[in-house]
DNA sequence: TCCGTTATGTAATCATCGATTACATTTCGA
DNA sequence: TCGAAATGTAATCGATGATTACATAACGGA
């Protein structure tokens, strides 16, 4: 084993140099800057991160055991935007009503999907971060889920489903969204038009054929 | 630019060496084993695969441009699989029932996705190498599309289907088969026992559920 | 207020990877 | 048979994730 050299005594910085030593909150900076790259579709590596934060190579390091580490926090913070819209576009809908609650849900999957391709990916795919390494993450998923479980609980309970088989059709309807999604994503999805909303508005007539679907005739 | 060193004389192999200095069908052993190396979970690399070869890590560079170059080479072979047991699943389905065939599409794709995750990302999912640059691969996946579309127009000629909108259902399908795939690829669905089979029954389950589910009752 | 402990960033270094280039060897057809 | 084309090797480059030794800032107790 190569004995490290004793390096010659490093140059000081000048005192006056314009940005302070320490950072401020560089874990934050850099999961933004994690995300933003995302978004960008450029690749995330931690030095390009380290780069947008202007900062040396081997400080996230500090924030973060390795790549694995600032990917899981930077699903969880889009985990969190995910949720907050789901959850939003639920309290606007009709309280009383099962199937325009699962409804609402599913939209409010697909739109923000749509509007954040990239984010999504991060979420979904075990690409990023070694799988199951986020409790919160896992956690949040499995509420969100619960969530959907419940919807479908209720609407069963008003004889509003064809079928009874509600974790079928819970598997189903998630396989729907998350597969529109994840091909919107990797490209599947034809290019209908030079208009933005066509895709959105595609997404909501797949939704609206399966809910036909699975409801009482 | 700092000029190349002259570089001293390399000492030659002996001749009586046990491999050949020519491989026989690198391009050939390269595929394969970046189809193996994504089988078993590992990353794909270039590197890795001329090591599986028993080839200087520079080889594969004879036989493809680039990383990616490989990846569709790969991709390729993948997709000439799945293509091949979806057409002899159909050979076996009943010519006249397009319902019937619609279902055994699905299966076929469903299971190969189920026993061949690996392979089945690789041909979805842009991240391998660059989108549409595998003009046989697009090709290909479009005749797909084209023979899913040719069942359901026939299936609407027979007045099966509830709903005239074919291209609705179309990608509700596509969607439908493709997240199942993907969900069982990302680690999203339950593992719901030790038995091996039961992801299949419940892809069999889902594909019913949405076939009812676009049929006229 | 001083001082030492802790948090945080820097510099240097390593192994791996994709990629390129110069060179060596084999193959094959004119 | 001989020379060009095909194919493999060795050396090298730049980028990356990661680790370590060291430097500096921040903060709290005596």
């Amino acid at each position: 084993m190569p004995a490290r050299q004793p390096s010659k005594p490093r140059a000081r910085r000048p005192r006056s140099q314009a940005r302070p030593y320490h950072h401020g909150d560089l874990r934050r900076v850099l999961i933004d800057a994690a995300l933003q790259l995302a978004a960008e579709g450029a690749e995330v590596s931690v030095r390009e991160a380290a780069r947008r934060a202007a900062v040396s190579p081997g400080a996230p390091f500090r924030h973060f055991p390795n790549r694995d580490a600032l990917m899981a926090a930077a699903a969880e913070e889009a985990q969190r935007r995910f949720r907050a819209e789901i959850e939003a576009a639920l309290s606007e809908a009709p309280a009383t009503n099962p199937l325009a609650r699962f409804r609402a849900f599913g939209l409010a999957y697909l739109r923000w999907a749509m509007r954040n391709p990239a984010h999504f990916e991060i979420i979904s795919t075990g690409r990023y971060f070694v799988h199951g390494s986020s409790a919160e993450l896992t956690r949040d998923n499995a509420e969100l889920i619960a969530l959907t479980e419940g919807i479908l609980a209720e609407a069963a309970g008003q004889g509003l489903l064809r079928s009874a088989d509600l974790k079928r059709i819970q598997i189903a309807g998630r396989a729907l969204v998350y597969g529109f999604a994840r091909m919107n994503l990797d490209g599947h999805l034809p290019r209908w038009g030079v208009e933005a909303g066509e895709i959105e508005r595609m997404a909501e007539g797949v939704l609206d054929l399966f809910i036909a679907g699975i409801a009482k005739p």
